[in-house]
DNA sequence: TTGAAAGCGATACCAC
DNA sequence: GTGGTATCGCTTTCAA
């Protein structure tokens, strides 16, 4: 029972051809009659032929594998993007290694070190904000989607959506309803406070263009010890109880924003009317809240789109057409802002 | 720039040794001197070496490779269990393929035929209930995690907890705390109607042991066309509008519990009081809730743990100990049974 | 301790 | 239209 699995030369003994008619009839590649076409494929469908992608790829020097790094899969808003993205590389004939780098970039660097020895394609980073040191393979194409921080790599392309205008936005919103002072609550600030990348930047920069003061004790930032959720909600619970006030929240989050709504609701406050939250992501968080919270859409399909495709692009060694894709953001209101 | 990659018989010539050597030290295997060692290391190292997996996946007809096979990885709790076993086996030196199946039996099978050809050296299956008709490489060691369904494999492990024993224990909270007519809500149920799988015969069978007369009109089932939450929401809206009554809810899945909660509370009617309800999983989703819902932990870390023990006890050759391990369940319970 | 060489399975060049 | 053969990078046996 222990029978070698069946390779292409047996088809070609079988078939009383050679290696290489077998290989170009199952890649329709050369030329051969009909007649060879047929018996070859006849052949290795008998035999339960299928190609060894190890010895394919040795010759080739591509393995059509794509390596996702994300910092935690079980995250709903990294896996939409996982989910999506596998799916469209699948269609593009790749399939897809899943990698949980924890947002260690000690994980992350022995990850991409064993996937240049596995050889993959590409990259794609999804989410997080881990900095490899590798740069090694220098040539791979690698592609950021939500993601900050960069490889080594030469040819990398970043797709994300505009956090800072979105912050602003979230921001704009809260006053433009009606808002006096409005707070800013983050988990995990730390990781994201590069450049372009800073989550909270469009929130100082609405304050100051509006000649707005900033009052630090508004500024609630957690170290996402514990679940974003029940940070928030002790960060905004801690900012009440020292009595602090305020009318309105920026959320950098739906868990974030709904755990601001728990501690609010806990304390008797009316949200939406006495104090206006707005959160980010649209994910199912902000809609099962009751009141529904509003939220920033960040169109997941959209970033997998544009990543793939920038990715897709570079491994068919085309330059991409842009080296930074802004996917555009929807400000969503819902109760939470409206009121009703 | 284009410089070939560094290959073994490169360091080998540098070194001035044989690529067998080179292969002994990188691998610690077979035998050579403290002299030959540290120069091959050192020239490899300064040469920026890494071991071609593809190479030596075709010599040694294994890829250290695993694939995951899930419905959906945005799913939480699947993604969850992707997250735990992803660890697990990177801990054990194998890269995890990640394939989204949406359990479509034909796209399952056109994975499977890929990851044959890509030699993966086990196939671990997540959730869901496809059905695999592939009965190529009949001897890949196969896991089941939560998954309904075999293959054609040989060598096949299923773990999962006692489905039928879970809904029984969901069924007995509600009745031992006092509710008298209990309904179902499922969704996305004619899925998981096999044998010793079927996620809503312990109700049944909780009913009849008690000779409590089975009442039709409160078995919901929806075809999850829409999302769970919506479709459970649904279901009950129209149920209770038809006039039917009950004061027990087992709702299979917590996403399916809060849509029950939510259109209880809808209408006004007290949860946790008036009628109890009890979920499944032990999601998010049964946290977040207000009132907060009793549910049931099926224990996602001893699902993967057992999962992966089983994969590579088969892996390493070796038959494994149970080929159906049950994992204990634990019935949580909260506001929505507890009624406080 | 070390090395020569066969071979894993597929591709592709170049004769015929 | 077809086939012989070198080659991809690595492991492993067997001799030296």
């Amino acid at each position: 029972m222990a029978k070698r699995t069946v390779s292409i030369y047996d088809i070609a003994k079988l078939a009383g051809v050679s290696t290489a008619t077998v290989s170009n009839v199952l890649n329709s590649k050369g030329s051969y009659s009909d007649k060879t076409r047929d018996l070859v494929l006849r052949i290795a469908h008998e035999q339960g032929y299928v190609a060894n992608f190890a010895a394919k790829s040795l010759r080739e020097a591509s393995t059509k594998t794509i390596a996702l790094l994300t910092p935690d899969v079980s995250n709903d808003f990294f896996s939409t993007l996982v989910l999506k993205v596998e799916g469209l590389l699948r269609a593009a004939g790749y399939s897809s290694y899943i990698c949980n780098t924890a947002n260690d970039d000690e994980r992350e660097g022995e990850y991409v070190r064993g996937l240049i020895s596995r050889q993959v394609d590409g990259i794609v980073y999804i989410g997080g904000a881990t900095r490899s040191s590798i740069r090694a393979a220098a040539n791979l194409p690698v592609v950021h989607i939500d993601h900050t921080g960069s490889t080594g790599m030469k040819r990398e392309v970043y797709v994300g959506n505009d956090m800072p205008q979105l912050s602003y936005d979230m921001t704009a919103t809260l006053f433009e309803r009606g808002c006096a002072q409005v707070a800013l609550v983050s988990v995990s600030a730390s990781l994201y406070r590069t450049d372009e990348h800073d989550q909270a930047a469009g929130y100082y920069r609405y304050l100051s263009k509006h000649g707005i003061r900033l009052d630090k004790n508004l500024v609630l930032e957690g170290p996402h010890r514990q679940t974003s959720l029940v940070e928030a909600a002790q960060l905004v619970g801690g900012c009440l109880d020292a009595g602090y006030t305020f009318d309105g929240v920026v959320a950098l989050g739906d868990r974030v924003a709904l755990g601001v709504v728990n501690a609010l609701k806990e304390r008797g406050i009316a949200v939406g009317t006495e104090v206006r939250v707005i959160g980010m992501d649209d994910s199912i968080y902000s809609r099962i809240s009751s009141p529904a919270i509003s939220t920033v859409r960040r169109n997941t399909s959209q970033l997998a789109e544009r990543g793939v495709e920038a990715l897709l692009a570079m491994l068919a060694g085309n330059r991409p057409a842009q080296t930074h894709v802004v996917v555009p953001h929807e400000v969503i209101e819902r109760t939470t802002t409206l009121g009703v």
